[in-house]
DNA sequence: GCTCCTCGTCGAATCGATTCGATCCGCGCC
DNA sequence: GGCGCGGATCGAATCGATTCGACGAGGAGC
């Protein structure tokens, strides 16, 4: 039991050579059906599972594991509805090709570096995280793993899937300008992965790593022109919350009259300060998120967001990525977005 | 570039044996510092990343990947955050070996069980899923792959990861029978994956495929003898509140003064029934929960529940994990669990 | 001066399959 | 009866590293 039988073993059983037991459990259609059987008898016999998938992938090239880099920690990923339909568009992919998601937590440098030094891939897609100084995307490079970018990062040779996040924010924009609004300000998601939180000045927006967090901040732009932005520390309910709770706990005449938050994780923050606050939404203040995501705790109201389209993102990135593994070529993906009005824009107050 | 340099290649480049090469990139103090220097320049030269990671692997014997099955489609497992902090904690573990975790559909039958076949693992975590027939388990068997179960599947040779479901929830029907509570119900997770929901009756509990979802029904029993116990198609927030208004809309006199949710994400779904249907928590109703997950749409509300160390757990089976890859015996694990009294439990009305 | 030991380097076997081109056999056709 | 052809099987090279034991040189000890 303590030594595993090899396929050479499971041929000489048969009466065969390796090559045929070979073929024959790749269900090549070049062995006799009845070759096939003593085979599959002899490994039958001999407790043989088929075969050992390391020498297989070694001699093939491939190891048939495809690495997402998901920002920091794993937890916080999968508490971002947006991720985790990403990942599921990509597993769903990937899946059909009989090709494994392998979680890695990005845009922490050293450590995620070691382990793809390490750890087969056949290729990388960086889902929710994407510096373009990032260690780890430079060994990948180095080593001919193909990689896709969902948003970012974009580096030569990376595959880009991206949504149009400038557009969406600029339909919002137009939708709050249209009904009166004048005074508005925006909460985004980090600008870098260290721990900042606070309004946005000039430098630190400057050292942004995000394209979607800058697109959405343009987006805004091009219609109201500049526009304080309030950065969090990370894309979570309570940050959008203790934003909100800055930007609103304000004299009247001084509150935003509408508020854009990057994402709809971040909105039903504020719509959570904003209740605290005991303002209401919209006669009060209006909100608009970004993403579409459905959150369960939001009850009857509907947010007004824009919808972009998460999990056909993981697909387009999965397929980009299983393309280059067999070596087509594949081409960047810009997927349309939508505004979708709900029950948290209306005109400004007075 | 179409070609990638070698190891041997690097070695040649360098004036140096393949072996010697070998014993610089892997750091051995066999090595003198000024061979390893030329070895690295010559590898820096030719564009080398280092070892193939395939290579090394089939050497070892060991890939460097830990798979995880999660149940159904990961989009659901990752809703559940009981299931995303066990991960969390696993990766944490895996991370600080080195090691990358692969994630996996469970309890689908074959696609599972070939991407096994293909997929080079080290070892396998049964995370939220766990079935003593599931195909992929016998192959991993079949492949010598150490598996660790988490709850279960309870098979030869698979260490278990266990809390002590019965004895939590036994605390927690305690507590409410102390209160003077005599008409409870619960509301279950799945008995098995196959969409249904309703109260469960003699042959479905015994066609039941999960252990902690026995185990919680046993706790309850327990203090009350038989329990009503509705089961709820998956463990969502809506599929709790789908089962709290069936069993919370009826007249009063017949209506359960407790309900206890096998998850506190079902129990924040009863929640929301008794709020729509206009019952005060725990005046007119009380609810108990499992897991002492932090749900950010509870507000104020404090659920009562049974917490467990969900990421301990995690963490546990991925020591496990580490340990068998290493030839090292792995000791099953039983978790404490504690009751956590919150603001939805109180005396029963009247 | 000789032996022994240590440090550093090298050779060669090995991990377990896949795959291409060659070979062999039997049968059909001329 | 000989030639050719197609289908099945086999040999051998290959994928790219790791690792153990052997080997050689140089220094220390007696």
């Amino acid at each position: 039991m303590s030594i595993r039988p090899t396929l050479a073993a499971v041929a000489a059983r048969a009466g065969v050579s390796p090559s045929t037991a070979s073929l024959a459990f790749a269900d090549s259609p070049r062995v006799a059906p009845a070759t096939r059987e003593r085979v599959l008898a002899a490994a039958a016999l001999l407790g043989y599972a088929g075969p050992d998938p390391l020498a297989a992938s070694l001699r093939r090239g491939r190891s048939g594991v495809v690495g997402a880099f998901v920002g920091e920690r794993l937890l916080y990923a999968f508490r971002d509805p947006v991720a985790v339909q990403l990942l599921d568009g990509i597993t769903e992919v990937l899946g059909a090709h009989g090709v494994g998601l392998l979680l890695l937590a990005g845009d922490t440098g050293r450590p995620s570096a070691q382990q793809i030094a390490r750890i087969p891939l056949d290729a990388a897609i960086f889902a929710t995280c994407g510096l373009e100084d990032d260690p780890a995307l430079s060994q990948l490079r180095a080593r001919g793993v193909p990689v896709v970018g969902i948003e970012g990062p974009v580096a030569d040779g990376v595959v880009l899937i991206d949504i149009d996040d400038r557009r969406g924010t600029r339909d919002l924009a137009h939708h709050l300008h249209d009904m009166g609004h004048r005074r508005i300000e925006m909460i985004a998601m980090p600008l870098r992965l260290d721990g900042t939180r606070g309004p946005v000045g000039k430098a630190r927006r400057a050292r942004n790593h995000y394209r979607d967090t800058r697109h959405r901040m343009e987006g805004a732009e091009d219609v109201f022109g500049p526009v304080p932005v309030y950065e969090t520390a990370s894309n979570a309910v309570d940050e959008g919350e203790a934003a909100g709770r800055v930007l609103l706990d304000v004299p009247a005449h001084r509150r935003p009259t509408a508020v854009i938050a990057q994402s709809d994780v971040l909105a039903a923050g504020v719509l959570r300060a904003a209740a605290a606050l005991g303002l209401r939404v919209p006669e009060d203040v209006s909100v608009g998120g970004f993403d579409g995501a459905d959150l369960p705790w939001l009850g009857e109201t509907r947010l007004t967001t824009v919808v972009q389209p998460s999990d056909e993102k993981g697909r387009a990135a999965a397929q980009a990525a299983m393309d280059l593994v067999h070596g087509r070529p594949a081409e960047p993906v810009v997927l349309p977005v939508a505004l979708r009005i709900g029950t948290t824009t209306g005109p400004p107050p007075g």
